[in-house]
DNA sequence: CGCCCGCTTGATCGTCATCAAGGGCGGTGG
DNA sequence: CCACCGCCCTTGATGACGATCAAGCGGGCG
């Protein structure tokens, strides 16, 4: 049972908590549980209430949201020290998604209480926190921006683009986070249409595919296609559009 | 020039503020400037650094970015009492829409000077504001769930319901806080197919429409399109999905 | 009175979802 | 070691939803 020890030393490494002092670290700790998750298993509902959030330390956790048609739509798929669910926390509103484990995972529940008391006694961490929050917006605006005028190749390429990090050119090679189905509907495609699409541009020679991992070929050429409105006629490009 | 009074008094009657010192409330107000907008005018451009956040007194302000194609998005069209730009203020980075006056508008602009200072001696006010940007977040959660797993016609009922709020029963009649062009945007819509839209409900009975004012006849059916799923086959129903 | 702008209406086209099979690969058991 | 099965992914054929292009309409304002 050497739970309370892991816990204090995970949190003091995690950005978002750096600068507190011991005190207020082992505060938060006292409202902190662990908890483990296998592959699957759902961690809340859309609708719950939450008077805490979640740290992922290992694993991986997706958020997504089902329609009543029993469609699915993954909005975030969130990794090791990433958090989430401190927006519903503050809001004191139900959850507007769902979070499943996509692996067997591990994660930190950290009760608000203990935040709150942080927040009162350093403003310094308040202001993490809105700072933290504001991150969290600006990447959904980015999403929305996304969904609304870029099409979906355009969308694939953005999110081939930011796994392949800002590379100093020349062919990077990375993995998929996930599997192509969810991948897919983070990006608001099926797994059919994300699958033609990387196939049309390993075709184009713009990137290689072998089963999750991608080879970026031409990163140049690809942040082109990212955002170049489509030249008045893209001549015979069947690929491309 | 009643300008500085006019400034602390409405400072001190916005729901942000409304618990603040009179010390505070000052202290803001000398960080705060008024400005005046006339309608169309540009009040900034996506990319702008902020360094403080708006305030919109009376009038209306879009908030929308455009693509490269200069097809433009509204993300957000904000009325009298409501603010934005916090966000890009607490992250410092650069804003990702741009803002521009639908009427001729008064807002005001509050340096975060004055905020953090504020956030630093009164930890209540930072509780408001992280809640503040909570709802910012979630309603664009919302947002991300309408485009993703609505229908076209789905998302203008669900506008024309939140518009209609929550009513007894009955018709409810309220105007369209914008123009048709200006909404459709705000809804991922083109124009024209926000028109064909209307037309089909009003063709159904559900809505009557006479230029910007709306009239929901039957606001129990219309919450039950909002989200029913499609019947198996709704037979012959080419106006409905 | 006439113009301009916001909106409507119609016809057509593209993109992407859907439906339906067909691979390929890993795991399991014979 | 090979055969079988399940799962994930791919590939193909079709269709629907909504965008685009192109006129018409009406009403407010100069």
């Amino acid at each position: 049972m050497s739970k309370q020890i892991d816990i204090g030393r995970v949190l003091a490494n995690l950005p978002l908590f750096q600068q507190l002092s011991d005190g207020e670290i082992a505060n938060l700790a006292t409202g902190t549980r662990e908890i483990r998750l296998e592959k699957g298993r759902i961690l809340f509902q859309k609708g719950c209430a939450l008077d805490g959030f979640y740290i992922t330390v290992y694993g991986q956790i997706k958020l997504a949201f089902s329609s009543l048609q029993g469609h699915e739509k993954v909005v975030s798929i969130v990794g090791p020290g990433q958090s989430f669910g401190e927006a519903v926390m503050f809001m004191e509103k139900p959850c507007p998604v769902m979070a499943q484990a996509l692996e067997n995972s591990r994660l930190l529940y950290i009760a608000k209480q203990g935040i709150f008391a942080a927040i009162d006694h350093d403003s310094a961490f308040a202001h993490r926190l809105l700072a933290g929050l504001s991150m969290r917006l600006h990447s959904l605006i980015q999403d929305v921006e996304n969904y609304s005028l870029r099409s979906s190749t355009q969308r694939v390429i953005g999110f081939l683009l930011q796994l392949a990090g800002m590379p100093t050119s020349g062919p990077v090679e990375f993995a998929l986070p996930a599997s192509k189905h969810v991948i897919a509907s983070r990006l608001n495609l099926t797994p059919e249409t994300l699958s033609r699409i990387l196939h049309s541009l390993s075709e184009s020679g713009l990137i290689a595919v072998k089963g999750r991992r991608i080879v970026a070929l031409d990163v140049a050429r690809l942040s082109r296609f990212d955002d170049s409105p489509p030249p008045p006629c893209a001549k015979g490009s069947r690929a491309v559009r």
